[in-house]
DNA sequence: AGCCATTACATAAGACACCTATGTATAATT
DNA sequence: AATTATACATAGGTGTCTTATGTAATGGCT
């Protein structure tokens, strides 16, 4: 498990880019597939997987759809058109982020 | 400038990678050698940059030395060997981060 | 049937790292 | 003479995440 202070900062992005590969997801999907990508490194915690995921639709970049499983409800996320257009910029940013790290760390980004 | 967000638990590294590659620094020395080495992209700021120095020496990863250059007194910071053994942790640990996001986001790490 | 783990949502309280603002003071440049 | 750069330091505030807690349905095991 990553010392967790290098995720932050990052948990938007990772999300909003899931959504991007897989179309509509619910929270606790998000977090097995994080979990599964990262090969058990990354561990979405609840407490802070749902406050991102509600900041997100507050902010316009999410929509929800309640789907009836059952007697219980499971709550899907996907991109709006604003959101579709953030997630370009949010990995990029991380993408040059870790370019410029590179270079102050002097990292050989094999 | 970044979105500062990402830099959060990186400064430590940066400061750590900095000595070890560049022998004794003094804090002014640091933030413009990030500056150099990161084009501009990552600006220092003294407010966290000074409290994280003193932090890494009451660790007892960095040891201190005042020079003085006329009135002024310079405090050169450097690793000590507890903390030449904490640099290729941290660097490692961030590059394996690194590696990790690399597959959550599915980025092409050109 | 009963128990436990998993699935699935949610929020409150607190910790931690960083930023902004402010302060002091010397040295160099215009 | 005034401004910019050098050089240190700290207090207060913000944002993001973690821990802890709560509710409830479902599935597997014995």
């Amino acid at each position: 498990m990553h010392s967790s202070e290098l995720l932050k900062g990052t948990l938007q992005t990772i999300v909003l880019k899931l959504l991007a590969d897989h179309g509509k997801m619910y929270g606790y999907e998000i977090t097995q597939k994080v979990k599964e990508l990262s090969e058990g490194k990354i561990l979405l915690t609840e407490g802070s997987l749902y406050p991102t995921l509600h900041k997100l639709e507050a902010e316009g970049l999410l929509v929800t759809e309640k789907i009836h499983i059952g007697k219980r409800v499971r709550k899907y996320y996907a991109l709006t058109t604003v959101g579709q257009t953030s997630v370009g910029e949010r990995v990029g940013e991380f993408a040059e982020f870790v370019k410029t790290m590179g270079f102050v760390l002097q990292l050989s980004l094999s």
